[in-house]
DNA sequence: TTGACAAATGACCACCTGGTCATTATTATA
DNA sequence: TATAATAATGACCAGGTGGTCATTTGTCAA
């Protein structure tokens, strides 16, 4: 076994017990037998061992799953149930790592962290989607993504039954059992929350800007939708603005504000304001 | 404003902002404007404090949803709106608290914050398992610890969206998507995952002694259920020792890995496990 | 103005952290 | 065997931690 294996069977071994700030370098150089000095030789610093051991597992559980789905054997609900259980069975197998990264993707500050564990959910995310594209096609339009939210959810929720209490589960029927409740909302569920327009805000890095084109885009559709109004005068105003700037920032503040009071363009207010960085 | 609120409120800033361990009693102080020696007096410790912050949001969040459940106007899927609603709003009114608290649970390592986070979370399955006899009395008791989880699993995967992405949104709306999910469910699902027996296994501090009482009551329970059989024998010689001690380790180890070998029995043998402390 | 009591201070403690680097041990090559 | 190259060591560093306590400051009634 390499050096660097080494390290990182050690690590994850400690991490998933005490967690990754209350590990020590000392503590895992000294639980895989090595000096502190072999530790910087084989990682540049404690982060990038952490970074190491989300990416080895994390490709490894996407690719078991995009496999799943892409798989042409598997159609119909026996998909899900797959789905589901290869899911489980992936963190069952690696729970160490699963432990490691439930807990240090939601508690971590460091932004490289985030960014990776923000990037491995987008990824899950394309194969959720493109397995209900597979299952239910046109007619989960509307509501795909609060179905996969929802299905992260389960995946969350039930997940925490076998890492955190150490419980012999049936997989196979948890499978079965969340396959048949994502089949029931898929096929009845009318109402969706998540749409196209807030999915895409999510999905861009937190604090990516705004194209100037975007954003006259975003705006045009919007003018065309709105009746004659104050709201709709705010927004042409505020386009011109993005166009060729003109107006002071306590005007736009105030356009902004006026086409906040109508709901339905309250996300096209935020736009504004992170545009405009207020 | 008495000394231990406005140390509460500087350190709930600078615990969402940085998480509990990267911050410093140091910086508290700083940020309160007081000396090291005063945040002494209020708190014994840093660990006091942030227990304090748990118990003041938490006990308010959860009577904030029992009143909805109690109130006797509420019924059918608008008492399931609210009762969404109801968590969201707590959520973002108190959206630092929020994140502290779901950031943390799923991190610490420290017993007593374990403990404090699985009797809050008993306390919230308590006031929702309440809610779903009230909505659909006998026709859930099958799945209702399903349907526990898969209304604690949106609130946990919902609530990320407006804690961790500052996007304005329809909680209102959002209420709705996720009662009519949750109705279809509780009308239509019909496999069960988590029974009464794995739910309790759950619900029961992870380190609680099972009672020989206990113990004997499920092994009768099984010794029923089974057929003749090298398993129902071992169970029976089993019962016999629990009873009265008098085989060796090796052999009762023995004994419960026949057990185990039944799919149905990985639960019972696990309780033997924790029960012998092996 | 004095004195008694409580409130508040911040220098200080022992300890631990991630990370470095001159030194030493091991191995491969000639 | 002698030399060069590589691998491994662990004492050491500067900086930060939670927590303490002798000392100072503030606030009353007498």
């Amino acid at each position: 076994m390499s050096k660097k294996q080494l390290i990182m069977e050690s690590a994850l071994e400690l991490f998933a017990k005490q967690g990754f700030e209350a590990t020590s370098v000392q503590q895992i150089t000294e639980h895989s037998g090595i000096s502190k000095g072999a530790f910087y030789l084989s990682f540049k610093s404690k982060d990038e061992l952490i970074m190491a051991l989300i990416d080895h597992f994390m490709m490894q559980f996407i690719s078991d799953l995009d496999h799943i789905v892409k798989d042409p054997n598997n159609t119909g609900e026996e998909l899900l149930r797959k789905f589901f259980y290869t899911t489980f069975h992936s963190f069952q197998k690696h729970s160490d790592f699963a432990k490691i990264f439930i807990k240090e993707q939601a508690h971590t500050f460091n932004q490289e962290l985030i960014s990776k564990g923000r990037h491995f959910d987008q990824l899950i995310d394309n194969i959720t989607l493109s397995m209900l594209d597979q299952l239910y096609g046109e007619t989960v339009q509307h509501t795909k993504y609060d179905l996969i939210y929802c299905i992260k959810g389960f995946m969350h929720i039930y997940s925490h039954l076998f890492l955190f209490f150490n419980v012999p589960l049936d997989l196979n029927l948890l499978g079965r059992s969340l396959a048949e409740k994502t089949n029931l909302m898929a096929k009845q569920s009318t109402i969706p929350f998540i749409t196209d327009e807030l999915y895409e805000m999510f999905s861009e890095p937190v604090n990516k800007e705004i194209t100037t084109g975007k954003m006259i885009e975003i705006m045009d559709q919007k003018i065309r939708e709105l009746e004659e109004s104050i709201e709709k005068d705010s927004l042409i105003l505020l386009k011109q603005d993005v166009l060729e700037p003109s107006l002071s920032p306590a005007i736009i503040k105030g356009l902004i504000a006026n086409i906040k009071s109508l709901p339905h363009c309250r996300l096209i207010a935020y736009s504004l304001r992170k545009y405009y960085h207020f």
